[in-house]
DNA sequence: TAGATTGTTAATCGATTAACAATC
DNA sequence: TAGATTGTTAATCGATTAACAATC
């Protein structure tokens, strides 16, 4: 009986960020109501899909109008947490680190890295794309008073385990991982694995069925 | 009756890249068999499910012993056509753009960036990472030429949708998508949309669920 | 009003997990 | 031999899709 209390689907988390854009795009044009039929259509997904995944928000739709966009953007943005900045550290000043700082737009997914740290003692002080690298031991200390609690791994494969650790034990609660295809945490902190891999099998399977059978 | 072959779940394709990092680090280990218990206990999955999904490999493996290490392997890449090498094109040098020319490790997912293809002519003819900087209206010629079938799409969002109709009508069958959250192309053409804000929508709700239910 | 769209409840589909005989 | 592990067939679980009354 415990344990469940309304547990959102997986795969619907993963679609709202979509979401997220398609609003903004219709909302570029001008638009200020969308249906889940014009979503659906747009995205090539069914229109029960997309009401599925929008009752996710307290937003009601009107029939025959359907939701209003900026309150629906909002409601998302809201479910996701992403409506508050989160600051995060960076750990990993490598290449696939650098280029992450350099990305501009985590602020829209409610992220901020606050700063880099690495292992490489030549990259302590040193400014990438307007974020300081600190040495790897100021970690805990420097987590411990900023209360940060997510920290994005891009150190080399084979540091990652270790990395890992030295996170948890500094109070890291979620670990967006890049480095390797698995790290094993203590229960009560979060893993989100992110492996380009994956994406690539896909892409390598159902091209083959494709150029197979036509 | 048409249609289903044997359709492999997206879901295991999904997890095959991670066995196969699994069965390296096993290898590096002096191991010369696994089980798929042993997997299942270093990724956290059910032996049953790693059973199920390395069935999509002809490989026997031998009851009370596992899997010969280096066979699985094989026959893995084999599964995902990674045993050869497929040339692509990336197009849209920027920051993303050049971040993947500058990854190395495509060559072990059988995958070679040949040439890079961006809109502005002040990159023409530069190199990134060894990778040729070409003007976007040569890449017609070069995809028919080469051959080329894939192609990373890492231009900025709002040129995606209208690059991925060039890449089309130049005789691209397959769409590494990082540029936009979703873009239309008819049938026969394959796109992988790579999405980073999906991995952190879910760390972002699971961690929000552990914070508040710890 | 008629018809498009909503939200909800039920049916279907597909993936995961369980059960178990076969094997080394 | 006994026991761990395999591969397969059946049961369960969860997500998607369908059906439909309510609504503007």
């Amino acid at each position: 009986m415990l344990k469940k209390i309304t547990t959102v689907p997986l795969p619907t988390i993963r679609r709202l960020p979509t979401y997220l854009r398609v609003l903004e795009e219709m909302r570029k044009w001008g638009k200020e109501y969308v249906s889940a039929t014009d979503i659906a259509d747009y995205l090539g997904l069914t229109p029960i899909q997309v009401r599925k995944d929008l009752a996710v928000t307290p937003i009601q739709g009107k029939p025959k109008i359907g939701f209003e966009i900026n309150e629906l953007h909002r409601a998302i943005r809201s479910f996701l947490g992403w409506d508050k900045t989160t600051e995060a550290f960076l750990v990993g000043a490598g290449s696939l680190g650098s280029a992450l700082l350099g990305y501009n737009g985590f602020d829209e997914y409610g992220l901020n890295i606050a700063a880099a740290f690495d292992a490489n003692p030549r990259l302590e002080g040193m400014e990438i794309h307007g974020k300081t690298v600190f040495s790897l031991d100021k970690l805990p200390d420097l987590v411990n008073r900023m209360g940060i609690r997510i920290a994005v791994l891009t150190v080399p494969r084979d540091a990652a385990q270790e990395c890992a650790d030295q996170l948890v034990a500094a109070g890291i609660k979620g670990i967006w991982n890049f480095a390797s295809p698995h790290i094993t945490v203590p229960a009560g902190v979060v893993v989100q694995n992110e492996n380009i891999a994956q994406g690539l099998a896909v892409l390598s399977v159902k091209l083959a069925e494709k150029l197979e059978v036509p």
